[in-house]
DNA sequence: TAACACTGTTAGCCTAATCTAACAGTTAAT
DNA sequence: ATTAACTGTTAGATTAGGCTAACAGTGTTA
């Protein structure tokens, strides 16, 4: 018998409670659970500052904390963590797209993650998911990325241009 | 004879202060002059946040500013403005390249501007400009926007993905 | 020029998220 | 079973950027 949980994420999160979000369930992920100095590591805090993290999200349900003992996602955290992985891979892989390199994407992915509105999401998800189902890189891409190198446009487009064809 | 004035923009803004800073070039290129109120309107706060920010902006020499008469940009705030306006209308254009609408386009702009690491920005920017340089609207471009709309890709691409011409 | 209606400022408070210093709990090694 | 070394927590301060309430300056109208 299937049993289907839908939780519903009513108020809304700050950008640092996300991160922390966030960084609680890639830990989990990587190495089956997350300490205090792990997520203050990734997070670039001190661990006071993790463990008050930890009693806020706790009080809002988001995390089942007891001092000393370790920290794990409740139901409605690994909902939202879900969707904020989403969030952040879509806006990761843009950022590759448009030649932003690997580690900038990351870091960039999780500053604007939490401050862009969910249409800006949406459409920028639709993107990544139309050049992704693409069968192969489009030629728009490809101009891009000697745009990128050389500075210049391709040849052939602008040859092209006057009939259409580029 | 010609003067050449190099501003060299040093300690890092909070994102708060490049958007008073962006505020107060915006109000003053619109009509002359940039008020408290019209500040405190634009940015959605009270004035005495905006008194107050006013001051801080003064000491750091970004404004000249005097108690009841007013505010102005200095040489270092113009400077650091006109970045700003390029930055900010990069990050404009490109959103509404990807269909965001104008509305949230602005709105997000103003987020994530502060927040990008350069390298991102210059990317972002340099893909506006291939676009924009760009004879006419890349058919990738048509094909996207068909694609927000539809959901499907048109069906040309797929016709002639296997001959390499889409 | 007196008074009113704006506009701007000050003082003082609040909140979120951080920090440091000191303390407490846990665990591994002898 | 002690103790050392680590890990986590508490208490209390700090900072940025807001806010409200009360006050001050300005400028227009009578």
């Amino acid at each position: 018998m299937l049993k289907l949980m839908v939780v519903t994420i009513t108020n809304t999160l700050s950008a640092s409670e996300e991160s922390y979000i966030e960084t609680i369930d890639n830990l989990i992920r990587e190495q089956g659970y997350a300490r205090v100095t792990d997520i203050a590591a990734t997070l670039n805090v001190k661990p006071p500052s993790v463990t008050n993290m930890l009693q806020k999200l706790d009080e809002e349900k988001y995390v089942s904390y007891k001092r000393y003992r370790g920290v794990i996602l409740t139901k409605k955290g690994r909902s939202l963590a879900k969707k904020l992985d989403r969030r952040h891979n879509a806006l990761k892989k843009f950022l590759a797209m448009i030649g932003v390199t690997e580690e900038n994407a990351e870091r960039d992915a999780c500053e604007i993650e939490h401050r862009i509105n969910p249409e800006t999401m949406i459409k920028l998800a639709k993107f990544v998911e139309f050049v992704e189902s693409a069968p192969r890189t489009p030629p728009f891409f490809e101009h891009f990325k000697k745009y990128l190198e050389t500075g210049k446009r391709p040849e052939k487009c602008e040859a092209k241009a006057h009939i259409n064809e580029c």
